[in-house]
DNA sequence: TTAATATTTTAGTTTTGTCTAAAATTATTT
DNA sequence: AAATAATTTTAGACAAAACTAAAATATTAA
């Protein structure tokens, strides 16, 4: 597999992330993630097509590619294992990881990233909680859902908060929920819908129906 | 600390590298070092001064300057402790570290490295017996010595071997003596000079006074 | 369905880091 | 000490990646 630039790969990356959503790209939403301008955004979208990594007509958005798209999960798994990492091993916060990983994810070493998969034991998802691609660039699409969904005894991660008023954050920090937190739902009680939480192996605590419905997970390992 | 580029950290320790056996670099010298042309070095160099990290008078030769100095210990410090990383925790061999750190030296969050440090337990010397500087960029001078002067009992890792007849390396294997190894000497006998080593905690062994003289070691923790 | 607006592309610059070829300087020899 | 050789610097070009301003295309609205 061949080599791209810092620049080239990051372009690859946001419009993989991009496409989840829509299914085709614009100039101008790439240019806003990116925080660049729309005109750069051209002149890269030609050199990435004559690279056959972009399906791309002018005036009509692009997509990646089959070979754009294996390149795309090729950095996304390097990002979230240093982001795995950085969290399990060099104690950073959740918060922390992502811009640190976005420098080490382009260190594109096949060798260096699959020792570091194996000394890591093959984590499945990153401390967001997405799924971490592997080798081959397999993923298992695990999608966001509400904690009130969540199955007993499955592990997921925390992954975003909806309501984001003083008021629950308050509770959120009293309860030591936080984004990144590994948990499992032990019971749940019909009469109020409360339900009992257990944050690693620290003892099981409840939490308000309300609370559930506010609180977004991913499962993984 | 500012920031500097990739290119300007590989003049900075290319510079910091040569000056150790010269007092100051010559164009050629650093053109031939980087693999690049005297005229691209001459450009480098005038940045350089621009930013104070370089005594330069043309067709003078350069030597870096204090601030040049700090920025050179910094890159050295990453270099040698993914280095040491890339050894001890993903079992690269001796021989792979250096390109894969070639690349990790770049990535300059002062957060990462210090806590990479941490991780990695303080080592004072890199998988080749360089000195690791620390994070105030204090570096332990260390140089090499024949195995013959290496006292009893004090660890060194082994860094050169004089001779390279394949005589001597087919000796080497079967001692399993390679370079990166950590051995110390256990004894010594007036006899014929032939001295006890022992590699980690493995049972010692006997290596004549001919090959002791051909090996060469730094040492540190 | 035109006119107005928004989006995208093109054309022309800029910066960083490299290069070649020629000029300037320093070192070496006879 | 002058001539020759080697080294170093300058001048001018180029590629990558960004930008601004203007032109081209697409979309929306009257």
């Amino acid at each position: 597999m061949l080599n791209y630039s810092t620049s080239e790969e990051n372009y690859i990356k946001a419009i993989f992330h991009l496409q989840r959503q829509d299914g085709t790209v614009t100039t101008n939403e790439l240019a806003n993630e990116l925080k660049t301008k729309p005109a750069s955004v051209t002149d890269m979208m030609k050199k990435l097509k004559v690279k056959k990594l972009l399906h791309y007509q002018p005036y009509q958005g692009f997509r990646l590619s089959n070979d754009g798209n294996k390149v795309a999960l090729g950095i996304i798994r390097r990002h979230r294992l240093w982001e795995y990492f950085l969290a399990e091993k060099l104690k950073f916060s959740w918060d922390e990881v992502h811009e640190v990983a976005e420098h080490l994810e382009h260190v594109s070493s096949k060798k260096l990233v699959d020792k570091l998969d194996e000394f890591l034991g093959f984590p499945r998802v990153d401390p967001h909680g997405d799924p971490i691609p592997d080798a081959n660039g397999k993923i298992e699409i695990s999608k966001k859902i509400c904690l009130t969904e969540l199955p007993f005894n499955i592990p997921a991660v925390v992954s975003s908060v909806s309501d984001q008023s003083s008021e629950i954050l308050e509770l959120l920090e009293h309860k030591k929920i936080t984004i990144g937190v590994k948990l499992e739902i032990k019971k749940k009680f019909d009469f109020d819908n409360s339900m009992e939480v257990r944050i690693g192996r620290q003892p099981a605590f409840t939490i308000s129906k309300q609370l559930a419905e506010n609180i977004f997970v991913k499962h993984g390992s």
